[in-house]
DNA sequence: AACCAATCAGACGCTAATGTCCTAATTTAG
DNA sequence: CTAAATTAGGACATTAGCGTCTGATTGGTT
């Protein structure tokens, strides 16, 4: 479903979307925070730099932030650059010829199934992430 | 989203579900017909029989053939012998602690998507995809 | 200018998935 | 009974994903 490299994505996006600084995050403070082995974790941000999801500062006070506001990167986002996301589009069965009209047996199932998969991840944003996490904090906080 | 053992496990069982016969049905021919290396095909399908959801046959005339009614085998008991599909199960951002009460800021996003993921998988019967073969055959030969 | 903090780039190793091959064990045909 | 067909199972090879390490580069601090 999700590959290793792209969980760790979404760890290190969601929790620099959570802490909200515009400042650069360095790749030790995300890899503590989030668990990801840390020279790993770099080769995978520098890919997103590289997909312009991320900007970098080589240097003292230096590391990656997110490019765009918040509310313009999607979980797709993320994880496109990453895998093969491409995948989808062939045939499961591995025909050729397979499209709407002329269907393997499993088109339209996969093509739901897939669908709904890329159209969540299209849909949500690291805006929503960040939201939801301010709310669930807040509501953790009446409950005390 | 599936692994290629889980893809390959999908093209053989669809192959077998529609051609319909219940005599055994050899690897060699599977493989030629899906495309599928047939080596590998072999151990795949051997995982199949040891989890029920094949019955294999030596010798001459022996081979492969499906254990129960089509519309008792979900696309879910194909991939499921064969994947770790409880990763699902595990939070995406490997907090400890993350459940419907106290959830992690993706929890909702991801409990959804793989939500629909699984249900699909455990809703679709190889009896379905047959039948809608049989109807798209149907469709093909009635325009021309 | 010298130094330090940090990313960048590439080489390298480990592990698991994928794929191949060979030898048994089993069943049927003749 | 023998030979052929076929799965079962293990050993092995290949490849890709995952992870580590080292040196180079860049930018700020002193």
């Amino acid at each position: 479903m999700l590959t290793q490299t792209g969980e760790y994505a979404l760890r290190a996006l969601v929790y620099m979307a959570r802490k909200g600084s515009d400042a650069y995050c360095g790749v030790k403070e995300i890899a503590q925070e989030t668990g990801v082995p840390a020279n790993y974790l770099a080769k995978i941000l520098q890919q997103l730099a590289r997909a312009k999801v991320l900007e970098s500062q080589k240097g003292f006070g230096g590391g990656f932030k997110i490019a765009r506001r918040l509310d313009r990167v999607t979980l797709f986002d993320i994880i496109d650059p990453l895998e093969r996301i491409d995948k989808f589009k062939q045939c499961v069965l591995g025909q050729r010829l397979c499209n709407d009209q002329v269907a393997c047996p499993l088109h339209h199932t996969w093509k739901a199934i897939s669908g709904q998969y890329l159209g969540s991840l299209r849909s949500t944003t690291l805006q929503d992430v960040a939201d939801f996490r301010r709310h669930a904090d807040a509501v953790e906080h009446v409950e005390e």
